[in-house]
DNA sequence: ACAAAAGTGTTAGATCTACACCCATGC
DNA sequence: GCATGGGTGTAGATCTAACACTTTTGT
């Protein structure tokens, strides 16, 4: 059998999605379904990360990108190549090993994990395969394999880099509010900020842009949009000789 | 042939070592050697990050500590898993071909790379196979495969981690002078420090710990010895609540 | 008019920057 | 006694933390 795949490789992707009204971080996962067709004789129904083996002709991040393709329709979310997963006993539960064996792969199998970044309402999940769903992260589902070490570590790791990294920007829609922006931090970091503070500090930033747009509707004061603009950032962050430890 | 190598996957280490009397950051390199025998007329000689390919019942934590055993004799060098390079394309060059085929090994092939920090005094090269030399880190020689691309990298990620993360003090003996440690952040991060501001700010650090001991005979006036305390520093970047971007 | 979220200012303490000379020792 | 690297202090500017009320709209 010839398969453009390699056995051994996949990708899975922890795809992070803010939603600024619930105040909630997301994780949107997958069902893994395995009905009792012998010779398995167990039914599989708990959930897992979107991820597929690599194929032979494409690179680990175009596999990333066609596997978030496949499970939204989308194109250029942003994406970080976080952590490859490697332990020869990473699949070892009896369930893990039946579906290996129903998909023809190989169990001693290495994943590279990839952090997605979107905001949660940019993804439309009415009739997509595999029906995937949003799990608030401080309360996901059991999941396959060792996705929730997969998850647990991406989610450390956002956290970390969230104090120095613009790419938390990447979980608001182009134009948010000083108040979105907020929660996020809020969320994330899992303590509270003062709003004063906060906004006096985020003006100062000139990659922080006003725009001439305000919001109006959804709350009762129109509120003030604003944009991330990278070009900025990179500008002043080369230029950044503030060690911070 | 049933080999015990996972044929598709290998480890590379990406060794950093500082001289602190040179003031210089380096690579530790080994050289690649493929002799005139038939059918390979070619002769290489070039230099190569250290690695090996993966064993079927390791972690790729261990493949990496053990690649840096059989390199050093030494054990618990500090490292940190950095990227993983899985271009379909990345070995492409005739020799690197060449030399893949004279291994057995495939040429579509994924190498995890490490990052090692260490004082480069603290290994001993005399006597070691595969003949390795410290280079430079702004001086390396040409190198196979895409090991000047990962290098780079691991460079560019080393000085941007070194603003907030401690762990350039594994470049350090465990005892050193202030001096040592502005030589270092100015070598990394490639522009000089106040002498008088930086230690100032460190010596507000509780985690960096003031010895009872001086080195005396090195310089002319007697030098304070410093150690770092990664427990104390864990506690307050926990409480670290300072958004920086 | 009132409910709801948006938005704003001050002060005291801490930290950052810029800048130039004295100290302890080996020779 | 002098050369060498080790080590220090001050003042002005900026940033941080702690604190509560006013503004603008939709209903």
């Amino acid at each position: 059998m010839t398969s453009k795949l390699i056995p051994n490789i996949s990708v899975d992707c922890v795809v992070f999605g803010f939603n600024p009204e619930e105040k909630l971080l997301k994780l949107l996962l997958i069902e893994r379904k395995l009905e009792a067709l012998e010779p398995y004789d167990i039914n599989i129904n708990d959930f897992k990360l979107t991820g597929f083996h690599v194929e032979k002709s494409e690179t680990l991040e175009e596999a990333a990108s066609r596997v978030m393709r496949d499970l939204t329709g989308l194109e250029n979310i942003y994406k970080k190549q976080f952590k490859i997963f490697g332990d020869p006993n990473r699949i070892n539960k009896p369930h893990d090993l039946l579906w290996m064996k129903s998909q023809n792969l190989d169990a001693r199998s290495l994943t590279v994990a990839f952090s997605f970044l979107i905001p949660e309402n940019a993804i439309n999940l009415e009739g997509k395969m595999f029906n995937p769903k949003w799990f608030p992260i401080n309360n996901l589902p059991k999941m396959a394999f060792d996705h929730d070490q997969i998850a647990g570590e991406a989610y450390l790791d956002l956290k970390k880099k969230a104090l120095h990294d613009p790419m938390v920007f990447e979980l608001l829609a182009e134009k948010f509010t000083l108040n979105e922006l907020q929660d996020l931090y809020e969320t994330i970091l899992g303590f509270e900020l003062d709003s004063r503070n906060f906004r006096r500090k985020v003006l100062t930033k000139k990659y922080i842009v006003k725009l001439t747009e305000k919001r109006v509707g959804q709350t009762k004061k129109p509120s003030q949009l604003f944009s991330f603009d990278q070009k900025i950032f990179d500008a002043i962050s080369e230029e950044n000789r503030l060690i911070n430890i």
